[in-house]
DNA sequence: TATTATTCCGTAAACGTTTACGTAAATAAA
DNA sequence: TTTATTTACGTAAACGTTTACGGAATAATA
C-alpha cells in the first residue's frame, strides 16, 4: 500500500487534507500557487490517492465489469479488446468474468457486483440461460449493456449484429452457388442471437421454396468431441451440400470431419460460418465467413455505457445493430 | 448502489454492526444461532458487503491485476483465461489493462495500481520496453509476476516456457528435413524472452556448421504492412528455404507472402512458428508449430501470486519454465 | 461462596478520501 | 466608513466496513 496519503500531503505543505483534495481536483476554490505547490509535492512523493477511499465517499468506482463466456474466443477477445480502449480513454478500469456459458456462474457473478463494486455492467449472455430474474434485478439497480448474446426478454440497451440478415444471406448466397441441401449448426439457441439466425435459415430455405427439413439442423452437444460426432453423423446421413455454422467452434470440426470422410470443401459440400477468426484466408481451403464487428460492438457497448454515467443517454430500451460483413472464400465456391 | 449495508442488517436484527460483520466473517466470537439469524437476513435482504469499505479497512483489495500487450491474441487469450479461473476459485477479481507495446501506457498503468487497488500484478512486458525503474519501483511494493515476456534484468518470478531449446530444435527439425538456408522472423528482441529464442536459432545453426549470415534475420517493424514488406524483401532477396518466425503475426504474412510470389509451402519454404493457432492444423498447409501452455502459464503464474498472498513462496527471484510443444506439421514436411 | 475463565456482544476508532459548512481576510460596493 | 461579496482555506462529518478493547452474563473452578 503506497504508505503516502493524502493527509502526509497535507502536512509536508502545511495544509489541510480538505485543501490537497481540492488542489488535486482543480477545486475553484483553491489558489493557483497552492494547486501548483500540492502537484508538485503530490509528484515528487509519488502520491497516489487510495481509490477505496475515494470510491467509498464518492460512491463511484470508476470500474466496469465485463462479463462474457468465454475470453480465449476470437470474437470475444476482439470485444474486449474494443471495450479497454474505451475504457482507458475514461480512465476507467475494467473487470473481468467468464461464464463458461453457465447459468449458475453468471447468476453468481452478477450478485457479487451489486456491491457497488463497478458503475456499469457490459455482458454477453450465458447460452445455458434461462434465469432472468436476477439479470431483472441487476439491471435496476445498474446500467447494463447486453452485447452480441442478448436476450429479447430482457430489457436493456443491446448491440448486437444484423443476424437474421446475415444467415439469410448466407444461405442465398449457398443457394446461388449450387446448394440443394443445406444444413445448419444451431448453436446459442437459447437466446435472441441464436434464434434470429436459425430464423435467417429458415427463411431463406422457404424463400427459395426449399423444403423445411429438421433433420438438417444438427443441435450443438455438450462437448466437441460430442459435437464432432454430431457433425459427422449429419453429414454422412443427410448429405447435405452445404452447411451454415452459426459459431466458428462449430465449422472447424467439418474440415476435420470432411478430412475424414474424405469430402472436398467446397465441392462435395460447401460451407459457412459465423467467425471471427482472423486468418480465415489462411485454411484450407478458405473460410467463407460471416465477420462480426467485434472490435466495434465493443467500442460502441463501452461508449453507450459511459454516456449513460454521463447522462448523455435516455433510451433504456434501444437495440443497436451493426452490420457482419459477408466474406465471401474458397468453402463456398460454385462448383463445376 | 445496493441500498442495504450492515448497518440496515444490524438494525432489522436488533444487532450490532460489528456483531453482524462478525457473524458473517464466521467468527468464533459469535454463538452459532445469532450466526444463523444473521446469515439468513442477509440472504433475505440481498445483502452485498461495500467491497471498498472492506477494502480501505483491511488494506486487501481481493483483486489482481493483469497487464498484456493485447487481449485479442491466442496467446494472451488463453493465459488470461488460465488467470481468470484461478482468480474465480478464490474470489478474486480480475483487472485487465492492454499496452499495445507501449512502454509508457505500461508505466502509466503500473504507476496508477500503486494505489493499492490491486493486491498483486501479473505482467507480459511490452517489447518496446527500456524503463525498468518504474517496474523495480512497484516491486518493491506490490507482489509481480512476470510470465512469458519478461527481461532479465528486472528481478522477479518468472514464468517463461523453454524459448531456447524450442527455437533450437525448431532449427534442428528444418534442418533435419532439409532446409541449408534457414531465414529467422525476429521479434520481441528487447525481451530475454526474444533474446532466448534468437540464441537458440543461431546457436543451433552454429551447431550445424551453417553460415552465420545477419541478412538472414527479419527484424519486424512497426506496422503489418512493414513487416510484410520485409518479409517479402527477406523471402525474395535472400531466398531462403526455411523460416523460423519468433511470433505468430510474423508467421501468418509468410503464407500471404508465399502466395504472392508463388512459392510452394514446403517445398519451396518451409515454415515454423511460435504460435497458439487453435487451428494451425486447417491451415493450407498445416503450420508446424511451437505451441507454447498459455494457460498453464496463466494458471501457474495466478498460482504462485496466490502463495505469494498466503505467505506460502519464498523464492522472490524464481523462473519458472514451462515446456513448448513442437508440433510436426505439412509447413516443415521434407520435400523430395 | 468467591474467584476465574469463557462466551457473546457492544462501543468506538480507524481505514483515506470528499464535501457541507464555517470563517477569517481581502476586496468591492454602498 | 459600513456592509456585502469574494477568495482561500480549515473543521468535521460522512462513506461502510473491520477490529481493538471492554464488559456483562454465564459457566467453571477453587
Amino acid at each position: 500500500m503506497g504508505a503516502v496519503n493524502i493527509k502526509k500531503l497535507a502536512f509536508e505543505l502545511n495544509l489541510s487534507a480538505a485543501t490537497v483534495s481540492r488542489a488535486l481536483r482543480d477545486s475553484h476554490e483553491i489558489s493557483r500557487e497552492t494547486k501548483i505547490r500540492v502537484h508538485e509535492m503530490a509528484k515528487k512523493l509519488n502520491y497516489e490517492p487510495n481509490p477505496f477511499a475515494s470510491s467509498l465517499r464518492k460512491q463511484k468506482s470508476k470500474t466496469i465489469a465485463v462479463i462474457v463466456p468465454e475470453i480465449a474466443n476470437n470474437f470475444f477477445s476482439l470485444a474486449i479488446n474494443g471495450i479497454e480502449e474505451v475504457a482507458r480513454e475514461r480512465d476507467y478500469h475494467v473487470l473481468i468474468y467468464q461464464t463458461h456459458e453457465s447459468s449458475e456462474i453468471e447468476t453468481s457473478f452478477l450478485m457479487r457486483l451489486l456491491s457497488g463494486r463497478v458503475d456499469g455492467i457490459l455482458i454477453s449472455l450465458a447460452c445455458e440461460n434461462v434465469d432472468k430474474e436476477h439479470l431483472k434485478k441487476i439491471s435496476s439497480q445498474l446500467p447494463v449493456i447486453f452485447f452480441d448474446r442478448v436476450h429479447d426478454d430482457i430489457e436493456g440497451v443491446k448491440i448486437t449484429t444484423d443476424d437474421y440478415e446475415s444467415a439469410y444471406n448466407a444461405v442465398q448466397h449457398l443457394i446461388e452457388n449450387g446448394c440443394k441441401k443445406i444444413g445448419y449448426l444451431l448453436a446459442l439457441n437459447t437466446l435472441s442471437t441464436g434464434k434470429n439466425r436459425l430464423r435467417g435459415y429458415l427463411d431463406a430455405l422457404k424463400d427459395n421454396a426449399f423444403p423445411d427439413d429438421k433433420e438438417l439442423i444438427m443441435e450443438s452437444g455438450a462437448s466437441s468431441d460430442e459435437n464432432y460426432a454430431l457433425i459427422k453423423k449429419l453429414i454422412t446421413e443427410q448429405k447435405p451440400d452445404g452447411i451454415l455454422s452459426s459459431i466458428e467452434e462449430l465449422a472447424m470440426p467439418c474440415y476435420y470431419a470432411c478430412k475424414e470422410l474424405q469430402l472436398n470443401i467446397p465441392n462435395d459440400l460447401k460451407l459457412i460460418s459465423f467467425s471471427n477468426l482472423a486468418h480465415a484466408e489462411l485454411l484450407n481451403p478458405s473460410l467463407t465467413t460471416i465477420n462480426q464487428p467485434a472490435f466495434e460492438i465493443g467500442v460502441e457497448a463501452a461508449g453507450i455505457l459511459f454516456k449513460i454515467f454521463n447522462k448523455r443517454w435516455y433510451e433504456p430500451n434501444e437495440t443497436i445493430i451493426l452490420k457482419s460483413n459477408l466474406i465471401k472464400r474458397e468453402s463456398t465456391r460454385a462448383s463445376f
